[in-house]
Order: structure tokens, then sequence, then C-alpha cells
DNA sequence: TCGAAAGTATACTATAATGGTAGTGTAATG
DNA sequence: CATTACACTACCATTATAGTATACTTTCGA
């Protein structure tokens, strides 16, 4: 499968909610809230820190909230603070990996098709906020915005 | 980062590459074209045939061929038979991962949105064709169709 | 001012998934 | 009937993810 590591997962769950409450928030709280154990909660939350995504409070009733405005916060964002670029292959990242200085003349065959379609994907991504995602509108009809 | 195995890889890789010759290919011949280890590369070659992508040779002057004409060989396919099914989030085939049973009423704020998301980068693959891989136009526009 | 509540940080361990290999068996050709 | 090359199962190695332990700091409030 391709797919969104559990943090990443955890992270959106978790941003989802303190952007429903809108308040400060203790990290134990929002760990029994979105059924993801306290440390690993802890871990999620200490990435959204650094990434400017939360902001916490330190000492007694202190914990978490949203450190920007829901309207301002995408899940691309969200999805790479924590698993990195959105990538489909390697090939996009890291030469390493990549066959393209391979056996076909220096030229990766999939690389051209592989970076519209992660493309596209960073930009459906990019296109739905935490505002979207808190109305009560189920399914967005602007979660997949139309583009060629 | 998001995205396919090496398995994966080299499968579109081998594919391409036989089509490319549109003959009957040894394994080891192959493995030196795709630059992937020899044994690796019958392992990648045992999913194809099993999945009917390709054919095999036995025997002297064996080897392997696609089993299908490069028009009826979509991205998506060869993508699937290595990795399974294309889904962004666990949520979308493994229930026990999915927080929807959770916190939220027994619906899970994010389904829906992935399963759009995957679903257009499902089309996507499905639209790429290995006849379409083998042309000269290194970037064909077609790689991206447009729909809401 | 002291203690409890709550965040901060680093480092570590466990588990699962991927990547890769060995070895033995089977079919076809010449 | 020997050689070539695929067929299959099982296994090991490496890496990435998932999750935990522990020690430390800040703040509040009695």
């Amino acid at each position: 499968m391709i797919g969104l590591t559990r943090e990443a997962d955890g992270a959106l769950r978790i941003v989802w909610l303190l952007g429903k409450t809108g308040q400060v928030t203790d990290a134990g709280s929002i760990a029994e809230s979105v059924a993801v154990s306290p440390k690993f909660t802890l871990k999620i939350l200490r990435q959204l820190l650094q990434g400017g995504v939360v902001r916490a409070v330190r000492g007694k009733r202190g914990g978490y909230a949203l450190a920007l405005p829901p309207s301002d916060i995408t899940v691309r964002r969200i999805v790479e603070l924590i698993d990195g670029p959105i990538a489909i292959n390697r090939c996009q990242e890291e030469d390493f990996f990549c066959s393209r200085m391979g056996y076909d003349k220096g030229s990766c065959r999939f690389h051209c098709l592989f970076a519209a379609v992660s493309d596209r994907l960073a930009h459906d991504l990019e296109a739905v906020t935490l505002e979207m995602m808190l109305s009560e509108d189920h399914c967005p009809s602007e979660f997949l915005i139309s583009q060629k």
C-alpha cells in the first residue's frame, strides 16, 4: 500500500481535534480523544510544535492549542511536516535510488509521470484546509480541485 | 515519504524494457538492463507472471516476454499487482487502523478526503498505458486527465 | 516556597515491512 | 541426457515505523 504513516494520520486527527475545541487541551486528554497512546501523542505533538502548527502552554493547566487559524492549516502541511515531501517515487528525492542514470541513456522514463502525479496529489492536499475539514459538510466538493 | 516500493519501481522498468524490445529476454539480461540484482529481478518477474502481465518461456533460449499488448497494460495494474491497492491511508483498507470507529461518533472525518484523493491517484495511474510510456514523447500530456 | 501538573527532550527498544538471497526442483532444447 | 533457464519455497538482513523510558524544566497555586 501507498500510504501515510500512523504519525501523520494521528497528527491530522490531533489537529482536527484542537481545531474543533479551540481550547488549550492537555496531551493526556488529546491522546484519549484521538485514541492514540499518550507517549505517541506526545511524540506527534512535539513535531507539530516544532513545525509551528501548534503552541504549547507549560505548567499547571497547560496543554496544546493551534498556533494558526484553521483556514491557514492545510492537510498537505501536516502530512509533509511528519512524513516529508509528498512524492510517489524515490526517484524524485533521492538520486541514489533512481535508475534514471541507468539503462536509459541518462533519463528515467518514469520520472515525468511520477512528478506529474505527485504534483497533483500535493495540490489536492494543499487545497484542503482544516477549516474545510471542520465544516459540517462531510464531503466538501472542493476536496478535489479541477486541474489539467 | 509516500511512495512505491522498489519492487513496484523495478516491475515498471522491467515491463517497460520488455515492451521496448518486444522479444523473449532471459532474466539475467533483464536484470542487467534495469540495474536490479538477478535474484530480485526473478522475484519481481514471478509476480508479474502470476499477475498475467508477463509470460515465461522455459528451457534453453527461454526467458520472459509481455503476455499482453502494451496498450492493455496500465501503470496502475503493475503498481497494484506488486504493492496492493492504491490507498493513501490505512483507513481505506484495514478497519483495524482506522479511527473512524473512534472518537467521532462512528465516522472518520478524513475517510472521505482520502477516498477522493486515492481515487484520483488510481485514475491517473490507470490512464497511463505502457504504450504511452514507450512513445517517443517523453512527457505525454495525457498523463493527467482532467477530472473534477 | 514547595510540590504537583504539565510540557521538553533525548535516547532507546520493539516490531513490522521491505529488500534481498539460497537452494532445490522442473521443463525444454539440442 | 546435459545444459540452460524458469519455478517455488523458505529464509535472512536491513531499514523504517511504532512505541517507550527517563530525566529535566516551567508554571501555577496552596
